[in-house]
DNA sequence: CGATTTTGACCGGCGC
DNA sequence: GCGCCGGTCAAAATCG
């Protein structure tokens, strides 16, 4: 099986109606305005808690969405340092459930037409209290060309800093009954609705969607003890979008391992990160003594191809961390959590 | 036959 | 208190 060069962004995305730029920073994250403005003065990838990639084409995609490339200047642990506090400060703003904006941690945000955010933002944030946390992720369509393997690396990096970020919910009430894991929200451009990650999930619910005609799956991660939750529904807005959302950490590693090549092998080890990065989510003092410096230090090498293709030598051999006593590698093919964003059938050409 | 999906019922949070 | 809505349960159906 040849693995597909070339794989442009809007092979992933298509030419979506719904660009990526109608969604501003802030609409990305949910922010106030102020908020948004210490994150314009910080920096996309400081908050990520990437520093290296300041020549990178990624990085040119992401400045693109008014975020500014000024993560060199910051020192790695920004996050932890910098006077704008820990990231949940940041994030944890009031969200807007019911909102215009794409950004929104209930799933009818991406129903709705992003133009019309301002206001409606501005109206729920006076309406709504608070909501859970959500990232999305969205790679925009430069009409840059990306291999196959690299998009994944791409987002399975943006994946690992959220995790290694560590948003964490904070309680709506001290006595909140319910406390909701952190979410992370992918949307992908395919016709399959339900896409394969490298996890083993099974369905155990699907709603109508209020205002939309696409009705939401609910997954569970099928591994016992293992609580991760991912719903998946498709963009009212833009029915060829697939929005997936998880929520919780994965107690174990991926049971589906790469094929024992080197990008395999790299993503594997992405995979392993952003494991880790996840449940350093719950263990902050552990972030830097074992997470940030390793990632950092993985993505340092981390470079292009003078096509622009994403070279993966970053994150070494080695593995961050061994998420568990789990079985050694099988020779199931790597369908790592960024095979999310992904359609099934890029997939199946590798 | 076990695993998975389907689907209506049920529950809890929230706004009015 | 009531209704709406998101999320979950669980029995039945389906699949491999």
């Amino acid at each position: 099986m040849e693995r597909k060069e070339g794989v442009k962004v809007e092979d992933v995305l298509g030419n979506s109606s719904c660009s990526v730029n109608d969604f501003p920073l802030q609409s990305i994250f949910d922010l106030s305005s102020n908020e948004e403005e210490k994150i314009r003065s910080l920096g996309f990838m400081d908050l990520l808690g990437v520093q290296d990639l300041i020549s990178s084409p990624l990085l040119e995609i992401m400045a693109a969405q008014q975020v500014p490339s000024r993560m060199a200047t910051q020192p790695p642990n920004a996050f932890s340092s910098t006077k704008i506090g820990p990231p949940h400060e940041v994030f944890n703003q009031p969200a807007t459930p019911n909102s215009s904006t794409i950004s929104s941690a209930s799933s009818e945000a991406v129903h709705d037409e992003p133009a019309k955010l301002d206001d409606q933002e501005e109206d729920q944030r006076k309406t709504k209290k608070q909501c859970p946390i959500l990232k999305l992720i969205w790679i925009r369509n430069q009409g840059f060309d990306f291999h196959q393997s690299d998009l994944k690396l791409i987002m399975k990096i943006i994946f690992c800093c959220f995790g290694v970020c560590g948003f964490r919910l904070k309680p709506k009430k001290t006595n909140q009954k319910r406390q909701r894991e952190p979410r992370f929200a992918f949307m992908t451009k395919s016709e399959v609705d339900h896409l394969e990650d490298g996890y083993r999930w099974r369905k155990y619910g699907q709603k109508a969607v209020k205002n939309s005609p696409f009705p939401r799956s609910y997954y569970r991660c099928t591994t016992i003890s293992c609580n991760v939750k991912k719903r998946v529904e498709r963009c009212f807005s833009d029915p060829s979008i697939v929005v997936t959302t998880y929520e919780g950490q994965h107690t174990h590693p991926s049971p589906v391992m790469p094929r024992p090549n080197l990008v395999g092998s790299h993503l594997n080890s992405a995979i392993s990160a952003a494991s880790f990065g996840m449940s350093m989510q719950t263990t902050p003092s552990h972030y830097h003594q074992h997470f940030q410096q390793p990632f950092t230090d993985n993505l340092s090498p981390l470079n292009f191809g003078h096509n622009g293709s994403l070279n993966a030598t970053f994150l070494h051999q080695k593995r961050f961390c061994t998420p568990g006593p789990g079985p050694g590698p099988s020779l199931l093919k790597d369908h790592g959590l960024l095979q999310d964003i992904l359609p099934s059938h890029m997939l199946k050409e590798e």
